[in-house]
DNA sequence: TATGCTACCTACCAAACGGTCGGTAACAAT
DNA sequence: ATTGTTACCGACCGTTTGGTAGGTAGCATA
């Protein structure tokens, strides 16, 4: 008798990833909507019914791929942030890792944030605690370096967010084949993020004497 | 006989107004592959036919509501912004006004960023170049700014998106009813992309006497 | 009274959609 | 030799889709 599980997690290698890792990549490029069944199971050189012997549904299909985006946030950024003890260092760890999984571009991370409204509502509650969730963390380390008198009066949920923005952002224009590898656009948009764009005035020091 | 015209600007007022408007409402809700011509219709209190009598096809009718998104940033962000002489100013009223349109929720805007994959190749290319048009001007005043030694040290492109990505991102979370309104949103992003998040350590000052 | 235009409608169509059914070939274990 | 399982396939189903053909009621102009 199999045990229930609360979820399938993505298998990781063997046929059934190279479903689920195709499937991800052709919503990536077309969209949810936009992306049939067939169309999946085309690039996979087998039929609509073949395909659904390894998915449950379409539906299914796409929440399964946000949740692996999800995994992989988690895996990748939150739980080695959480080792991180100064907060901007975290900080910047985060926006880093985060930067570089939008930009390596497999597809997961940014399906997550596009297709949100395609979920039926019970698969949204559960996605959408769960990016609340890397919200919230990402939002009590700024409240930590707030503490430390580290951060200009700003409102956190607007930081946190457009923190997010420009990370996500990057899917919509990065290309691989540009003039910045990886790594130099995730430097420089940490640079942004916690700089901004403009250089404060000189201080001109006057000293009476 | 009748003039042959570039594209139908959209009208302003009257019926044909009201339909585009609610198309743009419905499609900015539900995505435009998931609403379909008769969810528009339905919306208007018509049918699909009696809808047709005003569009000429669902891609025409996302393309203009796109070409509206576009006329509506020049007209009300990058022709006012050319008046400003200052790069720094200029770019402070850009950020400003052009996050309040997303803020603000008509839809056209956010359409615009958000279902690019829908058009045809030859639309897209149409909105694309537009949608260049302005990224070059925000990426020309930015190259102005650098020019006074007003920037910090960063890639034009990296910055520009930046930029885009925070005020686009907006429309995924903002919300009227919450705590913060529109010119509050608007002067928190203002104030993170032109100084960043963290604030500079306290320069020690030592003098030597 | 006739003509023409606007603003719709009913009824329909071919195509595409997500999904299911009953099969089958290949291989493994008993 | 039988049984079970995996990995598919061809054919089909009901529904929805974007779009069209042809009509009509109401109003304006001539």
């Amino acid at each position: 008798m199999p045990v229930k599980r609360e979820r399938d997690p993505l298998p990781s290698d063997g046929r059934a990833a190279e479903v689920y890792l195709t499937a991800a990549q052709i919503i990536l490029e077309k969209g949810y909507d936009a992306t049939s069944v067939s169309d999946i199971a085309k690039a996979l050189g087998i039929t609509k019914a073949g395909l659904y012997h390894y998915i449950h549904g379409k539906n299914e299909l796409l929440f399964n791929i946000m949740e692996y985006g999800l995994d992989q946030l988690e895996r990748e950024v939150a739980q080695p942030a959480k080792q991180i003890a100064d907060a901007e260092a975290r900080l910047r760890f985060m926006i880093t890792k985060h930067a570089r999984i939008v930009t390596r571009g497999h597809g997961a991370v940014t399906i997550l944030v596009d297709e949100t409204r395609a979920l039926t509502p019970a698969q949204n509650r559960k996605i959408t605690r769960r990016k609340r969730a890397y919200l919230d963390f990402l939002r009590a380390t700024l409240d930590e370096l707030k503490g430390d008198g580290k951060l200009h009066k700003v409102d956190l949920t607007v930081a946190s967010f457009s923190l997010l923005g420009m990370i996500n952002w990057l899917s919509r224009w990065y290309r691989a084949d540009g003039p910045l590898n990886e790594q130099q656009v995730a430097d420089q948009v940490v640079n942004i993020a916690l700089h901004g764009l403009t250089r404060p005035a000189p201080r001109r020091i006057r000293v009476a004497l």
